[in-house]
DNA sequence: AGTGAAACCAGAAGCCC
DNA sequence: GGGCTTCTGGTTTCACT
């Protein structure tokens, strides 16, 4: 494990900027951070190079293409699984947006999206078959928070 | 609440192209869908007018910027709490990656990411401060797996 | 709905200070 | 860190299928 990289305030405001808004322009980027648009080239492609920036992507609104429903599904798992075969466990559904395995109790948790309510049960009912499962619980989700992207923050 | 605008399988091979890599060139979208740079860009336009598209942004490791540890905690809450003073509970701590209010019991899982085992004791702690909460159970993260992005699926 | 071409110019890339 | 030049590539408009 190495050391956190060394980043100033300036570019931990290029994180937010970028954050909210990956296609500002380099020129529109320096002048909210007080740089010209070569330093400021400069400062993203650092952090590039370090894999502080590891890609550039769309946030897609998923209601909008009828994928209405999140639930969060805990899984147990048998004693002897190891975290690498829980996760063999739920990887192949496409209805999972991700998975976390987890310290206690439960094993796992698998965050769901899904169409419905049949199609939820059916990508239940896909875990549950997986010969490692031994029990799961279904949270549905009815509301998601997400903060407003701010500038990201030293480690001290 | 709409209909979902029908998008054909070009238009969910573009949104796919994108997640992985927002900063392909409309000649180099095109020329993996099999259209031209000018086509290409009215797909695009026309999934940002319709709000599938709904930003721009930078995918960051948290873990190489130090802040190493996630977890959830499960949020109980006083009875009679509506899903806006549960967010409201969670909403102002740093810490919070996602709040999901839920059906059944707990009531909302809070997403968090900290430092190191003593900031999320303290991010915890704010949490249990609240007036509403009546219990928190945390289940620390181990592994993240998240899925290679694929293009996005039509809700037929 | 799509194509290809041409013209324009913003902005990224690269180099020098 | 700034400033300058070069040239890629985004954007618009055209006639056309």
């Amino acid at each position: 494990m190495s050391a956190p990289p060394d980043l100033d305030s300036v570019d931990h405001d290029l994180l937010g900027l970028l954050q909210r808004n990956s296609r500002r322009t380099l020129a529109q980027l320096g002048e909210e951070v007080g740089l010209s648009a070569a330093a400021t080239k400069r400062r993203v492609d650092r952090l590039e190079r370090l894999g502080v920036i590891t890609g550039y992507t769309v946030r897609i609104d998923h209601e909008k293409l009828g994928w209405t429903l999140e639930a969060f599904t805990e899984l147990s798992v048998m004693g002897h699984s190891r975290m690498a075969e829980i996760e063999a466990a739920a990887r192949d559904l496409p209805e999972v947006l991700r998975i976390f395995t987890t310290a206690g109790d439960p094993d796992a948790l698998v965050h769901l999206r899904v169409r419905d309510m049949a199609h939820l049960r059916h990508a239940v009912d896909q875990l549950r078959s997986s010969g490692q499962v031994t029990g799961t619980k279904t949270l549905m989700v009815l509301s998601v928070w997400e903060p407003p992207e701010r500038p990201t923050r030293p480690a001290p």
